[in-house]
DNA sequence: CAATTGATGTAATAACATAACAGTGCCGTT
DNA sequence: AACGGCACTGTTATGTTATTACATCAATTG
């Protein structure tokens, strides 16, 4: 998945998001936006949608919330497997890269030959500054 | 966690995950239980709330739906980690544990002294059946 | 009994996401 | 230039998921 040129709509969502230091929902990017044109929630999930393919950006489920990649040189080539842990503290994200986990999912898929087509693994917790 | 008696309206909603063959959203469990006197979503989303915390259901973060606990024998003694596959094609929904993934995910956490409340591990894909 | 606690009923609202349709700009072909 | 195709955009309306706020009820307990 190539990163092509950004349009101007997904360009304005990639720098909210590249901007603020913690996960941002659609609709709070919406209002972030409202002042470069934005009306719309449908203009910020269709950037959004682009962005996803792109690998530019990551979707928290537990969040329903969106978080610019954390791996900027890795957007030519897919990268693998990714674990988050979610402060609950601060909101803080932190992406997490790992072969061993990679690895035992996919022994487990093909154990049951399942067929992996996107892996989500979230870590809600306390991180170290938040941790009482 | 002990599973104390269930009350009225935790038992219908219990039920209705536990007679389905895959997971329910939770106005999908209100539209089940109107003839059982159910007329409003937090009657639904009350009950539930108990229910994760007894261990009997999960919530599958990535489809904002709730299932039954596969493993009945593991209500009274908390069960690990618990990652599941997720076929996009039938629905069907399988409870694996995995020692390995536990113990790597675990290791990942205290690098970053991390303190885990929850985990969450999805895999969409296609099942056997549903595979091309 | 009075006070506390946990569960319930109901209405209203908030938060997240998509459908449907019209319009625009760009590019390659005729 | 005219045409058709395509991706992106704008806008309105609607659908789906989840919570707030407040009133009530029942069981427990000192
Ligand atoms: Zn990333
Ligand atoms: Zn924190
Ligand atoms: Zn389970
Ligand atoms: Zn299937």
């Amino acid at each position: 998945m190539a990163t092509p040129q950004l349009t101007k709509n997904q360009a304005l969502v990639m720098g909210a998001l590249t901007h603020s230091d913690g996960p941002l929902s659609a609709y709070t990017i919406l209002d972030k936006l409202r002042d470069q044109g934005f009306r719309a929630p449908l203009q910020v999930y269709r950037a959004l949608d682009k962005l996803l393919e792109y690998g530019l950006v990551h979707r928290l489920e537990s969040l329903n919330a969106f978080v610019a990649c954390a791996c900027p040189h890795e957007h030519e080539h897919e990268h693998g497997v990714t674990a988050f842990t979610i402060c609950e503290g601060c909101g803080q994200v932190t992406e997490l890269q790992d072969e061993v986990i990679e690895e035992r999912l996919s022994t487990l898929a093909r154990a049951q030959e399942f067929k992996t087509e996107k892996t989500t693994i979230e870590i809600r917790g306390q991180c170290k500054s938040c941790a009482i």
